[in-house]
DNA sequence: ATTCTTGCAAACGGTTTGCACATAC
DNA sequence: GTATGTGCAAACCGTTTGCAAGAAT
C-alpha cells in the first residue's frame, strides 16, 4: 500500500521521512479531498510536533512527483464572469487563462449514477491543457 | 446593455451607483475572467479613487443578485487527493464537500472545438448540486 | 559527514471588515 | 433625512519562506 511510495522515494534518492509516509498514508485513507489544515488536525493527534508547513511542504513534494492531485489549485485568485448562461471552459496549465466554451453537446450530458443522496443541479466541463500562446512557448523551449 | 442590471437594482431598492454600474460593464466587456485587482487596476485610470475593497463588495452583491458568475471561488482552500486515475466530481454548494465519480462515458466525452491553438490534454466534469445532507437540511428549513 | 527535511516564526498575498464620510433615494 | 455604499487601514486566513536544529542516507 504504502510500499509504492517508498519504492518510489527510495529510488529517487528523496529522503523517506516519518512525516511523509503518515500524511500520505493519511491522504490515501481520506475519501474527502481533504485541505492542508484538515490533514494536520488529523495527524496532529498521532503526531503531536507535527507542523502545519511541513504539511504543506510535503503535498508539494508528493504533487510533484505525482503521488497526489490538487482538486483545487493553493493560492488561487477569484475570477469572476458576467457570463452567467451555461458554458465550458478550458484551462491553461501553465499561465491560468480560462478560456469559455460553448457546445451542445456538453450541455446536455447524461447525468451518471451519482453518490446516495446527492440532488444534482447543473454540470461543467474543464479542459486543461495549454492555451496556443503557451502551447508554442513550449514547443520552443523543448529541444 | 447595462440596463438590464439598472432595472434590475432599481426594482429591488439597491442603490445605484457609479460604481457598480462602471464595474459590471468592465466585467461584461472582458473576456479573461479577470480577478478583482485586474478589474480595480483596469478601472483605476478612469475612477481614480476607486477602492479595491469596494471592488470586492460589488462583486459579492453581484453575485448574489445572480449578475455574474465565480470561476473559481474566493479564499478557497487546496484540496489534496491521493486519487490520481481520471475520475469526476460533485461537489456541494452548500458545504464544499466534494465527492469522486467513475464513469466511463465521461471519461471519453468527443473533444470540442476549442479556442485556436489550445492543446486539450485531458476533462474532468463537475456537477454542482447539494449532497446528501445538505438537500435534508434544505428541505427542512424551506418551509 | 553530507544533504535534505523539519519546525518555528515571521512574511506574504488575496480577501474581508470596521468605521467615518459620502451618495442615492 | 435615512439607508446604504464607499474608501481607507487594519485585520484575517491560507500559504510560503528563511533559518537553525534534526534526521536520513
Amino acid at each position: 500500500m504504502i510500499i509504492d511510495i517508498e519504492k518510489s522515494l527510495r529510488r529517487r534518492g528523496i529522503p523517506l521521512t516519518h512525516q511523509r509516509l503518515a500524511i500520505y498514508a493519511r491522504l490515501k485513507r481520506s475519501k474527502e479531498h481533504p485541505s492542508a489544515e484538515t490533514l494536520h488536525r488529523a495527524l496532529k493527534r498521532r503526531y503531536p510536533s507535527l507542523s502545519l508547513a511541513t504539511v504543506y511542504k510535503t503535498l508539494q513534494t508528493l504533487h510533484g512527483l505525482g503521488f497526489i492531485s490538487l482538486v483545487n489549485q493553493p493560492h488561487a485568485q477569484a475570477r469572476y464572469d458576467a457570463l452567467t448562461k451555461r458554458h465550458h471552459h478550458a484551462i491553461c496549465e501553465a499561465c491560468g487563462a480560462i478560456e469559455d466554451l460553448f457546445n451542445k453537446r456538453l450541455d446536455r450530458l447524461p447525468t451518471p449514477p451519482v453518490p446516495r443522496g446527492f440532488k444534482i443541479t447543473g454540470h461543467s466541463v474543464h479542459f486543461r491543457g495549454l492555451c496556443a500562446r503557451c502551447a508554442r512557448r513550449t514547443r520552443r523551449s523543448k529541444p
